[in-house]
DNA sequence: TTGAAAGCGCTAACAG
DNA sequence: CTGTTAGCGCTTTCAA
């Protein structure tokens, strides 16, 4: 196990100064130096398989071209697109990705943010649930640039946001899901609406309620259910919708994991959907047109949604915008597919 | 815009000098420290909000405390799977995530690899289409850790590997899959085997092979398709298939995101699975289950790979083990549904 | 046209 | 028990 050549090591061999290797490096000095003096560094670099320490380099220059990004789960494609997204573009700007997965729970969201204060990182993209501006101010302040994926904690408990942010409209778009179960001629909806506590779930069961409100049709709070935002939370809601005396003919399920959930609920009950029961979905992951029958949902766009934050983000590290915070609303489009 | 305090700093405010300050962090000097000048310290510290710079810590202690992942895509369940896996464990040994998506391309398979060698990473784990022993021999002579998904060139093109690597046997399971539709009475059996010139294509494509020999079934190259691992490789190839004079009456699909393309188009040809057409899988990835029909198809047990292979890498990074190659070959299970 | 030197923030050997 | 000092590999100012 051999010790990395050291830009010192090149400028030995070269019989030059580390300086010199350095310039070339950088292309700095671009018409002083002699065409031999750089060609030899060239060639002795090439020799000994000098590249650059990326550790030095960001300590020295305060700089680590690494962004962060938290998402609460990978492994739903509405956030591997997300994060796909980000890559993607990040990469076109030179940023490499650390990827965090949060599970929405505020611990490692924190975990996350901590990442970002010990200067790992030169900024921070990703839905944090939890954390609030008092959580972000410290990063702002030293520097580290800060974008997130909409979320209520950012739209409604301050007057004046602190970071930059593209979001959907949660509410709206459930309501008009909702609205469409509705004109679809159900009154008995009931949602199964993900993890208690979270933004995502707030927004979109306050969606639901006001769809109701709008027609004249009461909540019955024996409807409303929901444990986390997987297949097998959407299942287990499902299962205890249908064992209710008055079951509902149609279900808004808060995103297409758990509509997917509810639907091989459905399937092996025995019930046909939607002729039986109507399911909605949220997020129009791949699988909602795959599944059967096919999912009606709600898109929000994702995988562009990341590239925005990106450009967001990088607007601020490369110092192209210094204006105040921006905030990027994002439409949504109701998909009707066979499923309502 | 405030500089983040650093040690210096928190040693001038506490009135000591900034070795105390690094002992009291690092918890060195047990013992000989008073209690008094440790607190002290701390609360420093606390009033400053001093976070020690992990940019210098990793250069000074040639430790970053971080690896890469390389994916071809993460946003393929398998992969998000096997990232997710990957995540989980190596934050349970501190070590954070650096992610990369490669598509499986080459030029992105050696980014990844290069960004090894410019130190930002104590090890690597992934999948490595293209790379071989020589492009890895640099790394390790470095003392960069890697470990691999196994894939056939780390199999096939060496005597004496030079990297650990976690596998299954793709071609003998494939070999099953394809054996199971034997089973069944089929022996016009097509293949849609995914991008040409993989690993994976190269492996599967080979236990189909090997299974319709067996089986003396001769290969009939009309039915071998496949261009690449997505949902829209597995419709197209299954119109092209669809639109044979002698179409096949089962297909193999190298893995389950080309099966449920297949299904698709299946389903939009108004052809019934399994009753007109027989369809294999490969992955089980969640979505697997719960498409219609629900899928057969081998499991490959993929987060607990990532994790296999983070212990493979930390016991190197960390000393525990410095014997020769290991290479863990992983079972395999025929997951029977209804779509053959 | 090239080189010497300082310093980014930290750890650790060594001295006092 | 605490402080001084060297140095990780690099960029950049300044001087030669």
């Amino acid at each position: 196990m051999i010790r990395r050549p050291t830009q010192a090591d090149v400028a030995r061999a070269a019989g030059v100064s580390q300086t010199v290797v350095s310039h070339v490096l950088n292309g700095t000095q671009p018409k002083s130096m002699t065409q031999a003096t750089r060609e030899r560094v060239l060639e002795v670099m090439g020799e000994l398989g000098y590249v650059p320490d990326q550790t030095a380099q960001s300590l020295r220059l305060r700089r680590t071209m690494t962004i962060a990004a938290a998402v609460p789960d990978i492994v739903n494609p509405f956030y591997g697109l997300f994060i796909r997204g980000i890559q993607d573009e990040a990469r076109q700007f030179g940023y490499d990705l650390l990827a965090y997965n949060t599970d929405g729970h505020r611990d490692l969201e924190l975990k996350a943010l901590n990442v970002a204060m010990s200067g790992r990182v030169d900024g921070l993209i990703g839905t944090m649930f939890h954390p609030d501006d008092a959580d972000f101010a410290p990063l702002l302040r030293r520097g580290t640039a800060i974008c997130l994926l909409g979320s209520q904690n950012v739209f409604e408990t301050t007057e004046q946001p602190l970071v930059d942010t593209v979001s959907i409209p949660d509410d709206s778009a459930a309501r008009m899901m909702v609205e469409h179960l509705v004109d679809r001629g159900h009154s008995r909806i009931a949602i199964i609406a993900g993890e208690p506590g979270t933004p995502p779930r707030a927004n979109r069961e306050r969606g639901y309620r006001r769809a109701l409100a709008g027609h004249g049709i009461p909540v019955d709070e024996v409807l409303v259910r929901g444990s986390d935002f997987t297949e097998r939370g959407g299942y287990e809601g499902m299962l205890e919708l249908l064992g209710l005396d008055e079951r509902p003919t149609a279900v808004f399920a808060a995103n297409d994991l758990i509509a997917i959930g509810a639907l091989v609920a459905c399937r092996e009950r025995g019930l046909r959907v939607p002729g039986d029961i109507a399911i909605g979905g949220f997020d129009d992951i791949p699988a909602a047109a795959l599944v059967y029958p096919p999912l009606t949902t709600v898109s929000q766009r994702n995988q562009s949604t990341g590239r925005q934050l990106v450009r967001l983000l990088t607007d601020r590290l490369r110092g192209t915008y210094t204006g105040p915070v921006r905030r990027i609303e994002n439409g949504y489009d109701l998909i009707v597919r066979e499923s309502t």
